[in-house]
DNA sequence: TTTT
DNA sequence: TTTT
């Protein structure tokens, strides 16, 4: 079909590690929980409330997934956009399962890292990358494909 | 938690007529299925293929709950923005599951009809709506409160 | 500077068939003019009042200058996804001057015709087009990259 | 016109701090200047580089006004959306000229510090603020309206 | 200059 | 299971 949109925006936290697994080819693919939240004064006690929502995430595009294998860590703030999909799955009782991930694709989604990289917390975060500072620590879904001046057309 | 973004942007077509239910103070809560897809070309067998990605809304904003329900029919492509939700509910076997939806709630959320009125798909759509003509047809989420000059502040 | 996004999300019409220029290399760079419109209801005359903004698109992508190109006339409807830029120029005067664009790069921003094919209206745009129902009419930043299976990896 | 979108999405720092304006009726207007950048690696020479754009914003949202003014300072992080709007007005030679600005309207637009609270960068940022650990520094366009449980309907 |  |  033509003129279809599926994307999802979220800004969150990790709720864990990533969890890194493999794929055939020796490509990871990255499972993420990201936490975001909304906060709110209950009308009748005025108090204040917050409700989490928690997020699947799953990172197939291998830029992406190598970016979230290497920085990003549990409480990490990112940004990130992606597709919604729905798979389906039979349960140890032979039950139809549903489950709704967001999906970075091959060549599509964004993954953002939104920790200063001064953050007390972050520096635990990273503190086993020792090369951090040459890295860019933003990326979208074709940077590495990309690497050329991306504002600087010859005709202009 | 400050800084947080749970966002989905949709462009679809409804999949059925619009269901909708009463709150107990009778506003209206519609529940929509909405389908996305993508096509591609199989690189084996160089065919075009197309999968469908089907969405579960629920608009609990009045004023986009009253647009639905009177514009909105199957077959009907729209813009749709919301937030993701995932809400736990117990199965006839005692199983605990989990059923993600995007989410329109109060004063939040945006919807779009994106057919063009004279077309003859459209024109059966709204055959039971004579004053259509009056409507605008488009509506954010607070149009209902923010009637009036909305680019033209006073001091400019 | 990691964690920054800068993108700009449109559904609108296009004012005037598209402008299409051709790089050093042949490539098309497409120009395009969209309108998007609010409409209210002013709250002194209780007239419903409408303001149109426009907004000057510049397409780098390849494969989407090329759909813009082929498929695009003026009136249709189009979502759009890219980045804001804006540019110094000096006019005809010596005096410097500033223009904000709305850039979709290579391999980067979205680009959704729609129009339903079999509007009336859409036809005409169309008519030059003889086999345009092979085509897709749905193209994402690398669609032309990314020609397999998009949701169906090997482990799952 | 029903079916128009005009959002623009940023994630970017404060080049300076808020610029604030009252309205007739004593309602703040924010001004913020938002820095967004790209890097990327030079095809040519290897090297790495980075460009910044700069983007001009305008809250007349009452709610995300007076939270732009109370706590974001030059260099804080935001997430914002807005809707694209270009004036045109008049330079001393009589020159006509079109600026283009990000709107948060009335109801419309969010805005969301991206900040941790204990960032040191942060603390000093906010050193004016005594009572800011009361304040959810998390706002949406119209959180002021609804300070009631979201997530919660009568009929589930 | 579009669309409704 | 996150964050503030």
């Amino acid at each position: 079909m033509a003129g279809s949109v599926n994307k999802v925006i979220l800004v969150g936290n990790l709720g864990a590690d990533p969890e890194v697994r493999r794929m055939q080819s020796g490509d990871p693919v990255v499972n993420l929980r990201i936490a975001t939240s909304e906060s709110w004064r209950d009308r009748q006690s005025g108090e204040r409330r917050e409700k989490s929502e928690w997020h699947s995430i799953v990172i197939f595009n291998e830029g992406l997934a190598k970016v979230a294998e290497q920085y990003l860590k549990k409480g990490a703030k990112v940004y990130l956009e992606g597709a919604l999909q729905t798979r389906k799955w039979t349960d140890q009782n032979g039950n139809e399962r549903y489950t709704t991930e967001i999906v970075l694709q091959k060549f599509r989604g964004e993954l953002q890292m939104l920790d200063s990289r001064d953050d007390g917390n972050q520096q635990s975060q990273r503190s086993t990358q020792s090369s951090y500072t040459d890295q860019s620590g933003s990326y979208g879904a074709s940077r590495d494909l990309d690497d050329e001046i991306p504002f600087a057309p010859e005709w202009r």
